[in-house]
DNA sequence: TGCTAGAATGGAAGCGGTTCCAATGCCATC
DNA sequence: GATGGCATTGGAACCGCTTCCATTCTAGCA
C-alpha cells in the first residue's frame, strides 16, 4: 500500500541501512547521498511506520497521561498544555481517565509496565509509599504535574503559600471570620488529593500570623464538586454568626458558594467576600476573585521535562523539582468587610 | 524484559500459533490446551505487544480524532463520550486539535493517509467535496460527529429545528424584536462551521410562521468566543430600537451576552431575554435557558458507529446518519416581554 | 482393517523498521 | 607498492506478533 523503506532504498539506489541512517540524522551519510535520498521520500510522500519503528526500538514512542476527571476545567487546561508540547515531538499519547478510586489504583499499580509507554505524566494524584516503589525499581520516566512524591520529578505550586495569600487578601479587608470550603483533607480510602490540605496549612498560618483564632467548625469539606460546595456554604451561610469571607479550595468551588449566597439572598461581595483557586476560564466571567495557578503550563513544562528524561542517556536522573509561579487576581467578589 | 509470546509457548508447552490462536479466540483450540494457555499466560503477567500486533496487522490500531479547540466545553464532554467508550476496546487514540484554518486544512487533506490511524473521528468539522473524494476512494473509516458531508457517516443533531425551538420560545414569550448572534455564517477562509448557519434557518423559519418580519440587523456575528460575542451584544444593546431577546448559537456566546448586558445594566431576564445553544456544565449554574444536545452522548455514539466500521469485513459499508435529539431547557434568562 | 475428512497443532515467513558487522574505496604513510 | 585507517555503504538478523501451510492425530465409515 503506502511505501515502505526498501522501496525508498531501491529507488535511491541505496542499501536499506543508509536511508534509515538518513531518517534518523546520523552523520555516516555523505551529504550527496543523503540529499539524493531525501529527493525519493520526498517523492514518493514516505511516511516511517510508527510501529515498525517502535518494535524495532523496543520502545513504545508512546507517553502515557493519568488524569483524575477530564472534565474538570483545571484538568482540560493542564491536558491542552500537554497536548500542545507532545504534538510534533514523534510521541503518541494515551490518556487515562481516572473517575474512581479503583481506576485510580489500577492505573497506578500499572504505571511502571512497559507495554503501555515509555513515558508517564500523573496528574494531581498523589502515588502511595508502596506504589512509587515499583515505578523507582522500572527506572520508568515519570513527571508528576500537580503534585508531589519522594524520589520522583514534579511541576507544581507552592500551595500553601497560595492558601496563606488568598486568607490574607481576606485579613488585608478587614475579614476576621473567614471560612475555609474544600475537599476531604485526608481520606486514604479517597484520591488523596493533597492540594486541599496544603492550601489549609496556608489559610491557617494567615490567621495565625494576624493572631486570630482558628475556628473548626469554619473549616467545612466535602467532595469536590459545585453542587456539593453549594450545600456546604448553606449551611455555613445559614449559621447564626456566619462568616464574612469564604476561600474555596477551588474555582469550581467557588462557584458552589456563590450560588449558596444567591439562594440565601446574602450579597456578594456586600455581605459575603468569596475567594477561589486556579483561575480557570469562568472565574473572570463570574468577576471571582482567585488564586491564579498557570494550569497550562503545567502540563507544558510537564511534558518538557518527561521528553527530556525520555532524551537522555542516562538511565538515572536525580529527580527535578519545579514551581510554577502563582498570583492574587482581584476582581468583584471579595470587599472590604461591613461589620 | 517482559514476557513474549515465546516465553508463553515454551512454558506451556505448545506451539507459537496455538498461544496466538487462544490469544485471538480462534476457535481451532481445545478447550483443555486453551486453558493452559490462558494460566501461563496469567502466571507470567503476559501482555501482547501492540506494535508487533500493529505491525503484524498491518493496521495501526489507532483511532485518531480531530476537533478545533480542545479547550471549548462543549468539544471536552465530546470527547469524554470517545473517551469512555474507546478505552478497553483495545484501540489506540490519539488527537489532533485544531486551532487555526492551516491546521484543519492539513488535518483534513492527511485524513486519508494509513499512516496515522485505521479510523477517524471529526468533530464540528465540514470536510469540502475536494477533501471528501480522497476520503472515500481510500475507504478510511471516518465518522462525523456534528458535522455532515455527503458519503461519510455522521451523528448529529438537528440544528435548523433546534433554531426553531429557541425562536419559538422567545415568541411564546410574547418577544418580536429578536436578535440572532453567532459565528459567521459563511466564510470560506475561517473553519466553515455550519451549525450557525442551520440553527438560522430555523430561526427564520420560526420568525416567519410567526408573520414577524425579519430585520437583517438583527443578526449578528463574529468570531467564536465569549469576549467577541460581548462586544458584538453591547453593539446591539446599545441600540435605540434595541432587540428584547437575543438568541446566542452557543452558550458561550450566550454568556458574552450576560456580560455586555450586566456592562450596560440591561436586566436579565426584565428587560432581556437570552437564550443560548449546547447547555454546557455551566449553563446550569448561570441559569441560561438553553438547547440541550447530547454533547457527551455524541462522541460515545460517534465510537460505536467507528468500531462497527472498523470491525466489519465490508470493505464498503453504506454511510449512516444519526440524529440525537435535543430539548428545550427554560431557566431563569428568559420572561415575557415586557413592552 | 484401511482410508479419509476434519480437528488440532507446530513453526516458517513476513510485517517495516534499526543496528551491527562486513565490505568497499580512497588516501596518507612508510 | 604495500599497509593501515577512515569514511561510507550494503544487507542480514532481529524486534514480537499473525497467518498460512504442513503435519499429526482422531474418529467415522466402507
Amino acid at each position: 500500500m503506502s511505501a515502505t523503506i526498501r522501496d525508498v532504498a531501491r529507488k535511491a539506489g541505496v542499501g536499506l541501512g543508509t536511508v534509515s541512517r538518513v531518517l534518523n540524522d546520523s552523520p555516516l551519510v555523505s551529504s550527496a547521498t543523503r540529499q539524493r535520498v531525501l529527493n525519493v521520500i520526498a517523492e514518493l510522500n514516505y511516511m516511517p511506520s510508527h510501529a515498525a519503528r517502535s518494535l524495532s526500538l523496543g520502545k513504545t514512542l508512546t507517553v502515557a497521561t493519568i488524569a483524575p476527571f477530564f472534565t474538570r476545567p483545571s484538568v482540560v487546561e493542564r491536558l491542552c498544555g500537554i497536548e500542545a508540547n507532545l504534538t510534533g515531538s514523534g510521541y503518541h499519547q494515551i490518556f487515562f481517565n481516572v473517575e474512581n478510586v479503583e481506576r485510580r489504583n489500577e492505573c497506578l499499580r500499572d504505571v511502571s509496565r512497559r507495554e503501555y509507554a515509555d513515558g508517564v505524566l500523573i496528574i494531581s494524584l498523589t502515588p502511595h509509599a508502596d506504589e512509587i516503589a515499583p515505578i523507582l525499581k522500572s527506572h520508568m520516566p515519570v513527571v508528576l504535574i500537580d503534585a508531589e512524591a519522594s524520589g520522583l520529578t514534579d511541576v507544581r505550586v507552592d500551595n500553601p503559600y497560595g492558601g496563606y495569600l488568598a486568607t490574607q487578601h481576606l485579613i488585608d479587608l478587614g475579614h476576621q471570620n473567614i471560612a475555609y470550603l474544600s475537599d476531604p483533607l485526608q481520606d486514604p480510602l479517597y484520591f488523596d488529593f493533597t492540594s486541599s490540605r496544603d492550601r489549609y496549612q496556608g489559610y491557617c498560618k494567615a490567621l495565625n500570623d494576624a493572631d486570630i483564632p482558628i475556628r473548626p467548625d469554619n473549616h467545612v469539606w466535602g467532595l469536590h464538586g459545585r453542587y456539593e460546595a453549594r450545600c456546604l456554604a448553606r449551611n455555613l451561610l445559614s449559621r447564626y454568626d456566619r462568616p464574612t469571607a469564604i476561600f474555596a479550595a477551588s474555582d469550581t468551588q467557588a462557584m458552589g458558594v456563590l450560588e449558596a449566597a444567591r439562594d440565601l439572598s446574602v450579597r456578594v461581595p456586600d455581605e459575603l467576600s468569596v475567594i477561589g483557586f486556579d483561575d480557570i476560564d469562568v472565574a473572570e466571567y463570574l468577576g471571582l476573585t482567585t488564586i491564579r495557578q498557570p494550569l497550562f503550563e503545567s502540563g507544558a513544562r510537564g511534558v518538557e521535562l518527561l521528553l527530556e528524561i525520555l532524551g537522555s542517556e542516562e538511565s538515572y536522573l536525580p529527580p527535578k523539582h519545579e514551581m510554577l509561579p502563582i498570583e492574587l487576581v482581584v476582581r468583584s467578589t471579595t470587599a472590604p468587610c461591613q461589620e
